[in-house]
DNA sequence: TAGATTGTTAATCGATTAACAATC
DNA sequence: TAGATTGTTAATCGATTAACAATC
């Protein structure tokens, strides 16, 4: 078990694509976009870093992580760049998912627009509120979440999103990953204890909010 | 200019609290809360530590740097914690705010209940849709984006939230720097260029669909 | 007292940045 | 060629963790 989880970090370390290069992947991609759509063939590093705001070394870093060769003077070739960027994030592999909690913030994401573009698909949305189930919401059927286990079965869901009360979150969190689950996105501010194998990826909007209501309180020590 | 902003750096460095230990506060703070609520006096840094997930050096660090002294054998009474952590995350101030892109997501969030914890409140709501202007969501008034600048001076608004469209929201972004909004939330797979003092926070979905995607394409380089 | 827990210093780790040679 | 840009090594930086003395 430790064996393996070493492996998997050297493997890791050795492509150099470290958790902050895949999150910088998508925005690559979309500005990669943007420029062929008007007509240009190749797209440098300062371009990319100053979208983002970072150093260009880093972008250079990032891109040959993904073995990605520019050429000097040039810069990289957009449709390499496109497609390097598109495969390495998955873009063009299903992925089904669940929702659990379709409160406001779960009937939003239900509606997301870009879950299409890296293809994931929401098999169902679960909730306990008598007010909500049976409603189809941007398509999906909003079950009772007796039925999460059968339908994260039946359809070999991969995905969970929280979007329930914090106190919720970790019991919900067991029962996916006991039906399998691979990856969780959970919005609840809580920090779910998942075995190894399970990524989970937090979205922490009151960790904004306090980064935020702390830097208006005194912006020096900021 | 620069002297400044190294003065800033370096009270940010003396006082210890850095961003992520800001992420982190409003964890214990919740923590905290349910402890009080089940009768408890003290708590101590292996409870807070292992809800996050984190080591209890971690938080013992956090908390002496919002002057928090514990007791040995005993850990950090309760009251004094809430208090301290309440403050330094500033809950007991308002602030105000308006929010762009009245969408599904901008809807959920005028909804989002723990505005009311931190003390914010949305002022208005913004957006360029016939459709959508004039109505009321959870008691805001959405209005012409016209109307922007007007209404940040007359309320001292002080936040933005940005639920816009990538392409629209730096546009958006520099209204509002120059209406004197001191922070932006912004919801947009882009990163924002504002002058120094003004914070941006990312909230970047995409950025998570992409770490979510590329683990569960190879799980093994995670 | 013994043991649990705090508080703090030093070590580690990973990510970012600087520097600069290589290339077209 | 000169100059722009890549690719890579080494240095820096900040955050986390380990180690351990201090305290009740």
């Amino acid at each position: 078990m430790d064996e393996k989880a070493n492996d998997k970090e050297q493997l890791r370390r050795a492509s150099q694509l470290s958790r902050s290069s895949v999150e910088r992947l998508y925005s690559y991609y979309l500005l990669a976009k943007r420029a062929r759509e008007q007509g240009d063939t190749h797209i440098n590093s300062r371009q990319l870093a100053s979208f983002l705001q970072i150093g260009d070394t880093q972008v250079r870093k990032d891109l040959a992580a993904i073995n990605l060769v520019g050429q000097p003077k040039k810069g990289y070739e957009i449709g390499a760049t496109i497609e390097a960027l598109s495969n390495t994030m998955g873009l063009d592999e299903v992925h089904r998912a669940v929702l659990c909690g379709v409160g406001k913030l779960g009937q939003a994401l239900l509606q997301y627009s870009r879950f299409g573009e890296f293809g994931f698909k929401v098999s169902g949305a679960f909730d306990v509120s008598p007010d909500i189930i049976g409603q189809d919401i941007a398509g999906t059927r909003v079950l009772h979440v007796d039925h999460l286990a059968k339908v994260i079965e039946i359809f070999s869901v991969e995905i969970g999103i929280l979007t329930v009360n914090v106190w919720a979150a970790q019991e919900l969190c067991n029962k996916m990953v006991e039906c399998g689950i691979k990856a969780i996105w959970n919005f609840a501010p809580i920090h779910l204890q998942a075995p190894k194998g399970v990524l989970i990826r937090n979205e922490d909007f009151a960790g904004s909010l306090a980064v935020i209501s702390h830097y208006l309180k005194d912006p020096a020590e900021q």
